[in-house]
DNA sequence: CACACGTGGAT
DNA sequence: TATCCAAGTGT
């Protein structure tokens, strides 16, 4: 007999799971606050989904708490400074997010009146929002009927009806099931329940399927092992990348930084200088590469993995004067080296050359 | 379609 | 330790 799910059963079924076992979130408005007549803020949600792409709700929280506190409206946020807005996204990776969050508060600002499209298509045309964040602000703030696609929503259509099909090649296949099952009403939350029964139930490793709303329909559950799903080709391993890094520090414990270039790796970001980072095993990695002229101190090295390949970076350090320097960065305090646009990698460095220069004392 | 693009937590 | 992967987008 089939047990298919039917369009008809699937949102309430959703639905009801979710009025009772829904997560709260700060950027949520949560089925209680809706009856009591609260509304989505389409700024918060467009923030928290931008925060959400490929990065964890633990991670997410702080930072969207910290750029609400800085930046409480779209217009704020269009008139702040670049700079200042990826100092507040350090740390959060996928730094051409911040990047684009800026340009397409600037855009809303400018060209609409500082409210958001409300239609898919509208959304679309902003930088940083492609097909999920469109639907999924378009769904969560605005109250449109449309397929929100995830991670987490491919992984239960996946199973629910046990698609074969690999990834990303099932996407449109994925999108349309979505689409049919998506209500008329309270699309958004349908939206969030798929979302929170992929976070919490139809998780990717040992899902809790004896309290899934979707179990008596589970094609997955039913012919196969639901972990299986859903397909996706193997990853290619990441290479090693070798490169050096050179920690200039002043009389005054003040660090010598430089800004990356606006694109590509880490585009917009603060660095200390250093070398190309080269997959050549046999690139010059050693004290010879330095800057400027100085007596390098061998710090060691640091690893740091990125998306597609590791890094591993001899770092230096040296007691440098100020005139020795080129004029193409800046000193700035130990101090105050919390409070800039580093990345990770390049707050390993720094730490390998400065043990304690980001520790809560200074 | 394939690849570039960060980081930290879980197993 | 190795691997996966988390509310993806741009090119």
């Amino acid at each position: 007999m089939d047990n298919t799910i039917t369009a008809a059963k699937a949102a309430p079924l959703l639905l009801e799971w979710y009025d009772r076992h829904h997560r709260e979130l700060p950027w949520r408005v949560s089925p209680s606050m809706a009856r009591q007549g609260v509304v989505a803020n389409p700024y918060h949600i467009w923030m928290s989904e931008v925060m959400l792409q490929q990065t964890t709700v633990q991670a997410v929280k702080a930072y969207f708490e910290k750029f609400l506190a800085l930046w409480p409206s779209v217009e704020d946020l269009a008139a702040a400074d670049n700079e200042d807005v990826m100092k507040a996204w350090a740390g959060l990776g996928y730094y051409a997010r911040a990047r684009n969050l800026k340009k397409c508060a600037e855009a809303v600002a400018r060209n609409h009146g500082g409210h958001f499209p409300d239609t898919e298509e509208g959304l679309k045309a902003l930088p940083g929002i492609g097909d999920y964040t469109a639907a999924a602000v378009a769904a969560i703030a605005f109250n449109r009927q449309s397929a929100v696609l995830d991670g987490n929503v491919e992984r239960v259509v996946s199973r629910l009806y046990a698609i074969e099909t690999p990834l990303p090649a099932a996407k449109p296949e994925m999108r349309g099931l979505v689409a049919a099952l998506t209500p008329a009403d309270r699309p958004g939350d349908f939206a969030q329940a798929m979302m929170d029964l992929g976070a919490t139930i139809c998780t990717p490793k040992r899902p809790a399927c004896s309290l899934c709303p979707f179990r008596p329909h589970c094609l997955a559950l039913s012919v196969a092992d639901p972990e299986t799903f859903p397909r996706k080709a193997k990853k290619k391993d990441k290479p090693l990348r070798l490169g050096a890094a050179f920690v200039a520090i002043d009389a005054r414990d003040t660090v010598y930084l430089r800004k990356r270039g606006e694109t590509g790796l880490l585009g917009g970001m603060t660095e200390v200088p250093g070398t190309a980072w080269t997959a050549r095993q046999d690139g010059d990695t050693s004290v010879a590469a330095q800057p400027f002229a100085a007596a390098w101190e061998d710090c060691g090295t640091i690893s740091h993995v990125f998306t597609h390949f590791e890094l591993r970076l001899s770092v230096y350090r040296a007691n440098v004067a100020r005139a020795e320097t080129g004029d193409d960065g800046w000193w700035e305090p130990v101090s105050s080296l919390k409070a800039q646009a580093l990345p990770t990698v390049m707050k390993k460095a720094i730490a390998q050359a400065i043990p304690d220069a980001f520790k809560a004392e200074r």
